[in-house]
DNA sequence: CTGTGGTCCTGTATGC
DNA sequence: TGCATACAGGACCACA
């Protein structure tokens, strides 16, 4: 559910809250989110207690929490998953699974609803986890080479829309910011790649960089309380959303009515008119 | 390499 | 009101 921008208003969050914190006791309420972690719930409790937090780091919708040690633990929100921070006496939020005690006496817990997600530790993943190598840098990544990236792009013959999806080519989309770099961009998501010139894709690519900037400002997109900040708050942005849920209302930019359509087994939503097929 | 479809989960909205 | 069904922002895997 989260996409970049999401994850990176948790990681803004998270931030001044663990750099430096250390973790007093780890508690497991629910195995299925620290799967990944073979040898067990309570073993992947044992492995944390002690250790201590340094700068909070993000790959795309990839985030991981850097150990002092040179360890990580990566996370991935899944549709779901959320970081809170909380008194350690406040009430459970319903579907919290991970409870991190620290030594400033704030919570850290890990809520999810869906469990798609999850946490895991990484071997001297500090830097950038080795689980993560497959993740092509985002958007927002300083070494991303924007028009390396376009020239990669139109070599592809899948649909454009696909090719944003595919994190092992760029990072941090999801199905909302396509279809908004679409729309923006005046494009067809189902266009193969290879009948796009490089200009285009990289309007594409400006495109969805811009919607993603623009929803980090208003602190991400929210439907409801799946997603929400470290502190439970929603972001606004949905109100800003020009394609994405707007289903027969007017295109802001022509008034044709925007049309749904299944594609790659999830709802893409185009303005018929701003970007034909 | 490309595309498709199923799977992991739980909850909400909608229609009959 | 009960019940069934569709749908949900993601990632991964098997398979063709």
């Amino acid at each position: 559910m989260p996409e970049l921008p999401e994850v990176e208003v948790v990681r803004r969050g998270l931030e001044p809250a663990l750099n430096r914190r250390r973790i007093t006791a780890v508690t497991v309420l629910h195995p299925r989110p620290v799967r990944r972690f073979e040898a067990g719930p309570d073993a992947f409790a044992a492995a944390l207690a002690g250790r201590t937090f340094g700068v909070p780091r993000r790959r795309g919708k990839y985030l991981w929490l850097p150990l002092t040690d040179g360890d990580a633990i990566l996370a991935h929100l899944g549709m779901s998953g959320q970081f809170r921070l909380n008194a350690p006496d406040a009430p459970h939020q319903r579907h919290v699974r991970v409870l991190f005690d620290l030594d400033d006496g704030v919570q850290l817990r890990f809520v999810d609803q869906r469990m798609f997600g999850g946490l895991s530790l990484s071997d001297g993943g500090a830097d950038l986890p080795a689980e993560i190598a497959h993740i092509a840098r985002d958007l927002f990544d300083p070494d991303c080479d924007a028009d390396a990236l376009a020239a990669r792009i139109v070599m592809k013959s899948s649909a454009i829309k696909r090719v944003l999806l595919d994190q092992s080519v760029v990072s941090g989309i999801g199905n909302i910011y396509a279809d908004e770099a679409l729309w923006r961009a005046g494009v067809h998501g189902a266009t193969p790649a290879r009948d796009l010139d490089a200009a285009s894709v990289r309007s594409i690519l400006d495109a969805a960089r811009a919607v993603m900037a623009d929803a980090l400002a208003q602190g991400g997109t929210s439907f409801d309380a799946l997603y929400v900040n470290v502190n439970g708050e929603s972001g606004y942005f949905d109100r800003t959303l020009n394609a994405y849920g707007r289903e027969d209302e007017p295109c802001l930019r022509c008034g044709a009515p925007i049309v749904r359509e299944a594609f790659m087994n999830r709802s893409s939503f185009f303005c018929p008119v701003c970007q034909p097929r």
